[in-house]
DNA sequence: GTCTATACGGCGATAGAC
DNA sequence: GTCTATCGCCGTATAGAC
């Protein structure tokens, strides 16, 4: 509701000069920096300002969520485009971006009460996983074998189990972290879940993940 | 170092009165309510005397974290020690503990931008794991084939699933929940992982899942 | 050792001046 | 559209009473 408000005209450039200091101020010192004033210093305006165009504190994250998740669903539709012969190998690595996964954890932190957030957080997620799930479905039907876990199982491994350890390990915390990468990605390299194919591990992909998708 | 600091008598009642009245507060209104002034309110003293006791906030959430997680620890131990027979079940549904759950997510998303208190969660979880994995070790040893996943990737699943499942639950994100949980919950009753007895998925505890872990 | 009183700067939010 | 002034709450520091 707030959230939706869009105050000066639509081709601002102020709102998005704003935006784009509260996500490198999130970025490099946390949520809790994200404040009126020290986005109006680094914008180089005044608090006052900040707040015509974001009434609320929050609707300046909310901002920012959509803004994120935009992005982040024009990438992830590419490299589903890119890649449609293994798209559960590309929902892991995609899900393995350590930059967008400690965003993310960040949001969803910055969430954990404050309603609004949280909401915001819920509809970007499932919009993403609306996506996911189409891909995962329409391989399934051409390639499952009617055994293996459903595709909206694999998709909660796929994208869940990455999440689960970074943010362990953003805490320090010990666990097998490692073998377990190495379970999945030998999974994967073995075609199974879809296997009329020989699924060759990769065509031309690096056995190394991608670590550089925008932060948002 | 300021955390292991302890002012007063160590019979003090009025410390302990502190933290039960914090831990309160933040089951019932989240981390952002624990406050001096309000922990002051609650106990029926003065906000200065809480500092007195905890010079700085986040000393007052360390102790909190300490004292939940001996809880945690005391009462794990003892689910272990009562069904020696099958520990990867008991873990399951230790990590499915709701109010345990969510009051460590409440601290993980407190944690995720001060470090003493980061810190602090990831000792008391590494103190946590260190006796699951010697449970599932010990038992691995006497009855696991060769072929599964380790115990410390077992033990991984079994804990990191359930808190997966319910940060994204307390989200209002759409996932494959229930079946990923059916799904582990077969595998726990075909007695993998442990092949050498029948391993009768229930002796005497019923399908449900406890709900009531104290919820440190 | 315990506890109270007070002050300071930073915060989100609001009302209103220009 | 832009900016200022002000409010109440926050964590923290300190001085001192009992």
């Amino acid at each position: 509701m707030a959230a939706t408000r869009r105050v000066g005209t639509q081709t601002s450039g102020t709102r998005d000069l704003l935006l784009d200091c509260a996500e490198r101020l999130m970025v490099e010192e946390g949520y809790a920096s994200v404040t009126y004033r020290k986005v109006a210093a680094k914008a180089g305006v005044t608090s006052g300002l900040v707040q015509y165009y974001f009434p609320a504190i929050d609707d300046l994250f909310v901002a920012g969520i959509r803004r994120a998740n935009e992005r982040n669903l024009r990438q992830l539709t590419e490299a589903l485009e890119a890649r449609p012969d293994d798209p559960k190998r590309v929902l892991w690595e995609y899900s393995r971006d350590e930059a967008a996964t400690s965003v993310m954890l960040e949001f969803m932190a910055l969430g954990n009460h404050r309603k609004s957030i949280r909401s915001e957080i819920a509809d970007a997620t499932n919009r993403v996983r609306e996506v996911q799930l189409a891909a995962l479905t329409s391989y399934w039907r051409e390639h499952g074998n009617g055994e293996d876990p459903s595709p909206a199982a694999m998709l909660f491994l796929m994208t869940g189990l990455p999440k689960m350890i970074q943010l362990e390990e953003g805490f320090g915390i010990l666990a097998a972290h490692e073998e377990i990468v190495a379970l999945v990605e030998r999974y994967l390299d073995s075609g199974a879940w879809g296997t009329d194919r020989g699924n060759q591990p990769n065509v031309k992909a690096p056995t190394k993940r991608p670590r550089s998708r925008p932060k948002g």
